[in-house]
DNA sequence: ACGAATTTGTCCGTATGTATG
DNA sequence: ACATACATACGGACAAATTCG
């Protein structure tokens, strides 16, 4: 059932699958997953590998495990994050958490890169300011991003973010009432050190890579960053309405 | 350097940095990996190890070893897919590959789910054509999609899809000149055994999942589709033009 | 209240895979 | 190629907690 290919536990994919399975609602009738030989079976592997799996998971806070009882799922939220021509991140995100954070973990001001003076349209050798920023939706981390506006129109960005926790009220109180998604690129990678520390995810976990694009009304870019998602707890639904 | 954590092989994930940082270019301007050394000392493990991981990528056919001279590139391409309102797959993927096959795995006539029947605008009970298809540019597995139409307005599509290789041109041949993109879910999941399989991924490999629904001109629903990418080969782009 | 069945928790041992030097 | 240490996976046995007739 399960490949026993080489460089990835047999109780990791395991722990992935149930993990997908609960997130699918696939255990909702019961609140509860199979018992471990019933998994251990249908997996075809022993119950000692498939406890690791659980414990992992556990670990995770997504099962509890009653001795006697079962295994008890804790939380199966997913959340869902929409892209669109007006893509804002604490009003996407917001029907679907209390208690949204936005902490600014560091900002600095820097030469632009030949790459990103090109996406911001900015000359070589501009400067840009850079926020690096950590949001969490109830106390789980949900993105860790990174973010350049051109330095010269958007001095004491850092300090607004800092006080707002938003970047939608950060570029409101510097002027710009309203500004536009241009472009969105999606991809997908293993967990890196960094992610593992900030995201709190285990090693091979998946983080979901946003590169975005933000304009202003008249197209002027005013904003270019990357955002890393932990890919077991967002998805992305871009509409065309 | 690398985390030492349960589950995933240091030298897997010395493998899966590598091959990101083949796909984003870092080693362009030489062609070549670093050497063995050098990998071994950057992430802080025994040569031995950083062996395992070009080892992987060589079966991959990513890189070449070559005694006395170094680890060569052999291939480093992520193809980009846009979704925007008229999104195509043929056409979007087109002029990054020239060989672009679809082949039909399978097709079948079944009733829908109720997820299926909210989805595509049909009653409960109603039935609907399911085409299974491997798509791949240049010999390589690209994506492997399942397709559901109203069976009774798509009676045939089977057949036209077999003919042509393509959604777009079998819709064409069935009166449908155009077609919109509604909605499109992204998510990241880890590879099942399936994906192994179809897709020629390693156990452990990221899968970007695409759920997508698309409407004729009249914003009738005529297609619904959940399409399974391999990470390393696949991005994409949304434009809000 | 009791016992049987079910389910998780823990211990033993053994073979193979992973990582280092 | 060799030696060493630890992680992974399996198999079996039994204990402990819960559920249910």
């Amino acid at each position: 059932m399960i490949p026993r290919q080489k460089g990835v536990a047999v109780w990791r994919q395991i722990a992935d699958r149930i993990r997908a399975q609960i997130a699918a609602g696939a255990y909702d009738a019961t609140g509860r997953v199979p018992p471990e030989t019933a998994l251990a079976e249908e997996f075809g592997v022993n119950r000692h590998t498939v406890r690791a799996a659980l414990s992992a998971l556990s670990q995770e806070g997504i099962v509890r495990a009653v001795q006697g009882s079962g295994t008890l799922i804790e939380r199966r939220d997913r959340f869902d994050f929409p892209i669109g021509r007006r893509t804002r991140f604490t009003e996407g995100i917001g029907t679907q958490a209390r208690d949204i954070k936005g902490v600014l973990l560091s900002s600095c001001e820097e030469v632009v890169t030949t790459d990103l003076a090109e996406r911001l349209d900015l000359p070589s050798g501009a400067r840009v300011l850079r926020l690096d920023a950590l949001r969490t939706a109830d106390g789980r981390a949900l993105s860790r991003s990174t973010t350049w506006f051109p330095a010269e129109r958007f001095a004491g960005i850092d300090e607004a973010f800092r006080k707002t926790q938003s970047i939608t009220r950060a570029l409101a109180l510097l002027g710009v009432a309203d500004y536009l998604r241009a472009v969105t690129e999606i991809s997908a990678i293993h967990a890196e050190p960094d992610d593992v520390a900030d995201l709190g995810l285990a090693p091979g976990a998946i983080v979901l890579v946003t590169k975005a694009l933000n304009t202003d009304l008249a197209g002027l870019p005013i904003q270019y960053a990357i955002t890393r998602f932990p890919a077991d707890r967002v998805q992305f639904t871009i509409r065309n309405a």
